[in-house]
DNA sequence: CGCATAGTTCGTTCCTCATCGAAGCATCCT
DNA sequence: AGGATGCTTCGATGAGGAACGAACTATGCG
């Protein structure tokens, strides 16, 4: 019996798959909520409160309390830097590329993430504001452009910068290796394209799934 | 829910008190086989190749079959480094230093590592042992010098220099930051401690304690 | 003050997985 | 051949821990 560090203790708070979800989303550097990283887990959120405690006590978490938020982190680098030597891990030996199968498909096209659109779709829609410079793409940073209220307004979507979440946010989107938008204007739009029935979820997965007309719709709307 | 590489299945496998000490055990670079790996985890022989079989089809050993022994090793230098990672923030969040018991201190003088000495006497052993040549030290790899033969005749001990297994082997200690004995004279020499009573091992504990008496003859009989 | 939102704690259920004994292969030694 | 050693497989047992609903606390908003 080996003795020294508690390896075991360590690894086996990576090695829950909640908790291994949250750590790779906390991965992108920004702080997120306990309701946040729930939704990210796929986990309710008493769990996701119990997770966050158990790697809090860890040590492998830093909290920063903001009013009735509290904004989770990694703890610092060298914890980032272990879950990046067991992602290369993952990924050298884990070349068990399933076929991918048609939901996986869709899934690349268009899925949700947390409460905005991800996938080919999300990811043209970003680069296509950029591009009318209705949005403004500063390094990692997205900002409003000038125009970019009345050009939302005229959608039918009002820009609330009040919040104390951010209006835009970069995600990076593990299908294309490209960003796509978040934040409250990510998550308005998502709430959008499904009060207008462009598009619906698919039950029990992330897909989200557009009719023809609905493609159409968003198409003549966010791509043009 | 995150996709890309599996690494909450990869974390888990490290994760498991039993794997997690295999895994450090290898970590000397040297392949090890499943019984060696058994005492070092703790575990009965089935645990063990349960374990090594996860750890197989987790891609984290490569296999080496000679004969009747299956040498286990690590897959390579990126498991290494996520091992070492892994250990780098056990260390650095865990300085729970617990305050050292009684039996600590014992296993700090002189403990069981798998079949040879480890601890404070070993490495004063093994130092001495080099001193005065009768084995050479080469960088990590530790070879008879020419009057080792006769020098452990002359104890009561024979070297069998025909068996596959190395007679000499550096292994490092945890307590103490040097190298300890390994190997079948390593093997043997822990043997004659036994032999001779001037020790008895600690039931349900590696911790080997010394009678006043057996301490001398111990230390005339090898850190003369 | 009352309502809504964000989180945690508690208690229960359930399932995975680590563990070992016994038995079965495989290889080496004489 | 026959025995010994090294290791794996099988089957049964048991404990840890992940999950969620319900209830509770804390903060913000009007």
């Amino acid at each position: 019996m080996r003795e020294g560090p508690d390896i075991a203790r360590i690894a086996s708070l990576v090695g829950d798959p909640a908790r291994a979800n949250m750590l790779s989303a906390l991965m992108g550097g920004t702080a997120l909520t306990a309701s946040e990283l729930a939704l990210e887990a796929g986990v309710s959120l008493p769990t996701a409160s119990s997770h966050l405690s158990k790697l809090m006590e860890g040590g492998l978490l830093t909290l920063a309390s903001q009013g009735r938020h509290r904004y989770y982190g990694l703890a610092g680098p060298q914890v980032a830097g272990m879950i990046e030597a067991i992602t290369g891990v993952a990924a050298a030996v884990g070349p068990q590329r399933v076929r991918p199968g048609p939901r996986d498909a869709a899934m690349r096209v268009a899925r949700v993430c947390y409460d905005h659109l991800a996938g080919e779709q999300a990811v043209a829609m970003l680069e296509r504001l950029v591009a009318r410079q209705v949005l403004l793409r500063d390094d990692k940073e997205i900002q409003l452009g000038p125009s970019a209220a009345s050009h939302f307004a005229a959608i039918g979507i009002d820009i609330h910068t009040k919040a104390r979440r951010p209006v835009c946010r970069a995600c990076l989107d593990w299908s294309v290796r490209r960003s796509h938008l978040a934040g409250t204007l990510g998550a308005a739009i998502l709430d959008k394209i499904l009060a207008e029935k462009w598009a619906r979820r698919e039950k029990d997965s992330r897909a989200v799934i557009f009719s023809p007309a609905g493609k159409q719709a968003f198409e003549n709307t966010f791509l043009a």
